[in-house]
DNA sequence: ATATATAGGTACCCTATGGATAGTGATGAC
DNA sequence: GTCATCACTATCCATAGGGTACCTATATAT
């Protein structure tokens, strides 16, 4: 009762010229999933999202700011004081995207037990392999 | 009203060692997304699956494959005949995401021509930057 | 006066991944 | 005989992801 087929405007992800699908290749970023689940209650600034992202690396979340910014995702509001303060929060198409991206990071976490045992299952399989 | 915080049995995507974030990882992929959607409607074989995701290398159809068989989201079934024959088909936890990963198809496909413009403005501002 | 911390980056490098190209084995079609 | 089908596998290369160090400018601490 949806998508499988192309879109009635004509655009279909599955095509590599289709803008959908550079759509689809941005989308395809933890860090992106994880940025615009973070902005998703409200304004953050620069810190407070290294913070609440373990691991990403200033570089890392400049440029995925950077990408959010220039497609429209995400709004930077730069105040000249000093030290310096940068705000970032999601447009309405952020706002809009964040609710689906949630909903797979729930998935995630919701099903992160099972995959955890399929790929445990995997592995053993992959072992008793080496020995037959 | 979801998943903003911690989830309730105590998985949090944002933790780097928590294994929701591996799945979140595993997930950012424009290939996994295509190849989900693409066995939505049913089992497929390897040959119909390159030639629906225009530009995929044989490479990484396989490779994207294994990954998602080694997760329990596609199950792959070989006929030993010859010339080969090998069919995939989703699982059950497959098919769960499938519905959700095609909403982001969909979203990409509706919104595309607004991210292709708020790059084209992005470009233009930049471009400006450079003349002045 | 000197050093440190904060804040939000940039510059540089290096490895891992994505992606392109060519090859494999067994068969049937022309 | 040689070409195509089918589902891969192997090899190579370019690019992207990721780590570390450094930058500006000020307030605070010593």
């Amino acid at each position: 009762m949806d998508s499988d087929d192309v879109s009635p405007l004509g655009y279909d992800a599955f095509r590599r010229t289709c803008p959908s699908h550079t759509v689809l290749e941005m989308l395809a970023s933890k860090w992106v999933y994880l940025t615009v689940c973070a902005l998703r209650r409200g304004r953050l600034r620069n810190g407070e999202l290294a913070r609440k992202m373990e691991g990403i690396t200033p570089k890392m979340l400049t440029q995925t700011l950077r990408v959010l910014e220039r497609d429209g995702l995400v709004r930077r509001e730069v105040f000249p004081v000093i030290p310096p303060r940068v705000e970032y929060e999601l447009t309405e198409l952020g706002q809009n995207l964040a609710g689906l991206l949630s909903q797979i990071r729930s998935w995630a976490e919701e099903h992160a037990p099972e995959i955890k045992e399929a790929r445990a299952r995997a592995s053993a399989d992959h072992d008793e392999m080496a020995v037959s």
